[in-house]
DNA sequence: ACGTGTATAAAACACTCGTTTGAATGACGA
DNA sequence: TCGTCATTCAAACGAGTGTTTTATACACGT
């Protein structure tokens, strides 16, 4: 146990060990990261991986536990819960864009997180019910608000894919972004443009479904909801 | 020279590296896949990798090289040249999305394209070059056909971005949007209805600037396109 | 039949990796 | 002062990597 003791210095070495982890495993994934870059950049000894975290693995699921935290704290608040929904998602998408983008932040830990949903390992289960699922449902909120849909169904659920699809594709693959846009998506003033962009292409799509649909109060409104139109391709 | 020979048998080991390498690469990455392990699916000797392509980043290079051809021969083809904008934008996201998910194709050449364009090597110049901007640059055509906007243009490109990435995210990202769509993306009837529902989304989000410009015929045409409302946004 | 050069094979090489070992350090209580 | 115990350290271990080496088998022109 390192925390029965008091507050000395031993547990020093197992934060910084944390905290240096971060940007390694980000920058070159779980596998090409060493224990010996991470080590060398805590200033810490190899055999401290093994020490505090038991292995390699370890270190990578506490670093993945901590970063949980941080990005569900600072982007569930921002979305302002009483504003119009419109409103709302405008906010989700900028929040979203400076978490992936903003590099006025730590830029490892979206990055992580992306690898982790691209190429999963056994952490991404904790990943998704921690961190992304929380997200998702808030979005399908506002997008369940917005049409009066069902927030749990199906429909709303696409729709919300396609919103975080065309923020996450800035961070899956920014550097061919890169070359097809001709700019870098990095400053501030960028990332307020492009949230205009997106959430205004959300809000265009989403237009025949807006108010044609009186809210249901209570009961029956799923089977309601879901006895819409159908989704109309442009064929046929 | 191998080629110089007859048709004995001797290249056919080159030929299995490479076909053996594809779906290695794709499934563990450049770094992961082992010379080991693609040699022993190709039923061929260790030393056959460096007697053939130099070393292993050449055998991969030759595998990314020998899968353009392939890829942007089968979907080039199949959008219709002539057809309404409304049917090629529908064509050209079915194909993409066929390209992507449809598993009664190779599946191992998104995956080796999508791991390129979000963890690239050295190999990345090639594969945009190739490979995704001709793709990316008739996606453009398509919607600046549709908007009557310059498909050079930062807007038309930026419209662009947002349709890839609508279907992207269901390569970049499988396992977590299986686990929050509850359905995996793959039948081919699921692959029509996504290609119906991203399609038409698409053109709900491209409404308000169908048909409203004018086609310009010749000159000055960019400054006018450019010279429209300006992108809005929710706020102000 | 012989020499030549290509293709395959097994083994070894040099290197890096995660992890373990065993000793050294130093603070703390008895 | 001594013993205890958590911590740190250098060194090494064993497994796995890409690549090279050396030797053998075979087809061909002469």
């Amino acid at each position: 146990m390192t925390t029965t003791r008091g507050p000395t210095r031993d547990d020093a070495t197992a934060r910084r060990l944390l905290e240096a982890a971060g940007p390694v495993f980000a920058e070159r994934g779980y596998r090409d990261a060493t224990v010996r870059e991470i080590c060398a950049a805590a200033g810490a000894n190899i055999a401290a991986v093994s020490y505090y975290y038991g292995d390699k693995f370890g270190l990578y699921r506490a670093v993945l536990r901590e970063a949980h935290g941080e990005v569900r704290r600072r982007h569930m608040s921002g979305v302002p819960g009483d504003a119009k929904p419109e409103v709302q998602l405008r906010a989700w998408v900028e929040g979203f864009l400076r978490k992936l983008l903003d590099p006025e932040r730590p830029q490892w830990l979206p990055r992580l997180m992306m690898r982790e949903m691209v190429e999963p390992t056994a952490a991404l289960d904790e990943v998704i019910e921690e961190s992304i699922r929380p997200q998702f449902d808030q979005l399908a909120g506002i997008i369940g608000a917005l049409t009066g849909r069902a927030k749990a169904g199906r429909w709303v659920r696409e729709e919300a894919v396609a919103v975080a699809g065309q923020c996450l594709i800035f961070r899956h693959c920014p550097v061919v972004l890169d070359r097809m846009l001709g700019v870098k998506m990095t400053t501030a003033a960028q990332i307020d443009e492009l949230a205009d962009a997106v959430s205004a292409r959300v809000l265009r799509g989403l237009e025949p479904e807006r108010g044609v649909r009186p809210a249901r109060p209570k009961a029956g409104a799923k089977a309601v909801a879901r006895g819409g139109q159908k989704r109309g391709g442009v064929r046929s």
